[in-house]
DNA sequence: GTCTATAATACGATAGAC
DNA sequence: GTCTATCGTATTATAGAC
């Protein structure tokens, strides 16, 4: 999967097409595990092709992840723009599963992922903390109990869960995510 | 944290003492980015002799797994031999909960950590995947539905949660653990 | 922008002395 | 059972030609 092996080493994008192959990579078999050769020839160009384009192979995650942070960043204002209320908080939970449908998922997956190796890299520990907190934050009602805070985090896990993998459920994608809501709904205050 | 870095090399559980050392590196840093040296350091030894009492770095993180395992069966045993009803799946996630506030629940923690990296390395690959879906098929009602089915990960989701980090939801250990009960028992149908 | 070539380093693993 | 010493390999990253 992913990569396009030879030929067609013409379009002017190979940032992109580094960043599509890391994502795929890092989210498959892990950010440690993969190599800078690896992502290279994906796309057909050698290790110093790459590196032309990002200074280090931290700095590709690092990119991903901060592609993660102002795609989420959105979703976060219009939260904040609201009034608390149980009906903002699902309405908020129904974005999230749109937009982690779409690229957003993707990206929230790798992040997911290799929260270990990002843990261990200094540039982009404190933003995936962060982003983690603020989701949880704006989804939580101001005076929550310690139960009312595990619950949000119970639904948003259920959100994001059906997005990937979860396919041994059974069911098509688009009734294990009308699960979920319905699960989130019933389990957020 | 973990090691005892000088002195001390004096009893007879090097095994024990390197399963212990990697548990702990494995679970915070992550097993790509634990060396053998380092485990070696943390018990004031060299890597030639880490390779007396293992013949590789991935035989350190199988062992940790089959002690999981193996904990893990007498929990499953006890479910098997029920009669499945809505009561006994609850004591199965109160006996959960025991269980992996012990020792099984730090190797699970680092089992889950480390879920990539394991997934290759065939040794392992199919006896985690096994265990992760013997224990969701225990706890789930033999008629599920996709939506209850989800609702059973989402309860022993929240038991493991509250197992490790998720100290920032306040309150104490105990409060984190009763308020997972809860939320199983809402949760569960 | 992409290449070849290579430096510098760390790793997993082994051999053989003690 | 632990040591010293080392092998072979892969990695990240850089230098400089084109």
């Amino acid at each position: 999967m992913a990569g396009q092996a030879t030929q067609t080493r013409r379009r002017g994008d190979t940032r992109g097409e580094i960043q599509r192959a890391a994502l795929s990579r890092f989210t498959d078999q892990g950010y440690d595990k993969t190599s800078l050769r690896e992502i290279a020839e994906d796309l057909g160009v050698t290790k110093a092709a790459v590196y032309y384009h990002f200074r280090s192979k931290e700095e590709i995650l690092e990119s991903l992840v901060r592609e993660m942070a102002d795609s989420l960043e959105a979703l976060l204002d219009w939260a904040r723009a609201q009034t608390p209320s149980r009906e903002v908080r699902l309405e908020l939970l129904r974005r999230l599963a749109a937009a982690t449908s779409g690229g957003l998922g993707d990206t929230m997956r790798c992040v997911q992922q290799n929260e270990l190796a990002l843990a261990s890299m200094p540039s982009t520990v404190d933003l995936v903390h962060r982003y983690k907190q603020e989701l949880w934050k704006v989804a939580t009602p101001p005076d929550a109990t310690v139960e009312q805070k595990l619950r949000v985090r119970l639904a948003i896990m259920a959100i994001l869960l059906v997005n990937h993998g979860s396919a041994d459920l059974g069911g098509t994608a688009a009734e294990r995510q009308e699960a979920a809501q319905r699960i989130a709904a019933d389990v957020i205050i």
